[in-house]
DNA sequence: ATGTCGCGTGAAACGCGA
């Protein structure tokens, strides 16, 4: 089973990208992030056509995500538990059906991280850091939950969050960003040594493979990115892990994304 | 040194978020 991460910003303005793209890549699962719609806007016909199922939240303007997926789904969640508060389309849950009989379901999270900067307003912390660290606050508990159940399960997403100095072009320039600050830092890598498996770094664990390139400065051409979208395992869909990629395909085309798509392959026992 | 998109508003150019 290939399951694929993809923040498209606008799935409107992306979506021959994105059906082109389905095509060609053929994954079983898509997490969608950065939708900029409402539900009722999403292209579920067009995307529908080429046999996905599609799970859903969305939002106006900002935000959004969604899954796609070739069997039947079973949506879980809408929202991060943990705040009730928070109204921001950054997280829809469901479990997917194996792809042949008998073969075991898997859990997946579409997650899009609040990016979080700038980091300070008027000379003190921003409110836009806070949510961020806040937000991951409540992925971790959610995250240990869910390995309890001891499911096969796919946390995956734009995580706005740059693990290791090893993941950006320029460390230095990016060092008060709040994609690579410390504190955004110690929260990912919480969220991961309870026991996830980051199936790009397990299996690609050179340094310098991106998945974002800003738009501006002639980022892609000279490759200056960032590693920020990620696919986090849990040890029963680890174990199944057999490849991982960045797909880096279609951050080169005509109208692209400013994102890549990030896949991993869960041999289907 | 700078360089870009996409959206909404509201009718063109701007503010916001990234």
């Amino acid at each position: 089973m290939r399951i694929a991460t993809w923040n498209v910003n606008s799935v409107k303005a992306r979506l021959p990208r994105v059906l082109e793209w389905l095509k060609e890549a053929q994954p079983d699962v898509v997490l969608l992030q950065e939708l900029k719609c409402m539900e009722d806007a999403f292209p579920l016909l067009e995307i529908g056509d080429l046999g996905y199922n599609a799970a859903v939240s969305g939002q106006k303007t900002y935000n959004g995500v969604a899954i796609l997926s070739k069997t039947p789904m079973e949506i879980d969640l809408r929202a991060l538990p943990g705040d009730p508060e928070d109204e921001q389309a950054r997280y829809v849950e469901a479990v997917v059906s194996g792809k042949k009989k008998g073969s075991r379901p898997v859990r997946v999270a579409s997650i899009y991280l609040p990016n979080g900067n700038p980091i300070e307003d008027a000379g003190g912390p921003s409110a836009k850091f806070a949510y961020k660290l806040r937000w991951l606050e409540r992925l971790i508990p959610h995250a240990r939950a869910l390995l309890k159940t001891e499911d096969a399960f796919v946390l995956g997403g734009d995580y706005n969050v740059c693990p290791t100095d090893d993941d950006v072009y320029d460390p230095a320039a990016w060092r008060n960003d709040a994609l690579c600050r410390p504190e955004s830092r110690t929260r990912f890598r919480e969220l991961v040594y309870l026991g996830l498996t980051d199936a790009i770094h397990a299996l690609h664990p050179e340094p310098h493979h991106y998945t974002y390139w800003d738009y501006q400065a002639g980022a892609w051409p000279k490759d200056q990115g960032l590693r920020i979208d990620h696919l986090l395992l849990s040890p029963q869909a680890a174990d199944r892990l057999t490849a991982s990629g960045i797909d880096k395909g279609p951050r080169g085309k005509e109208k692209a994304s400013d994102h890549t798509p990030v896949w991993c392959e869960l041999e289907d026992k």
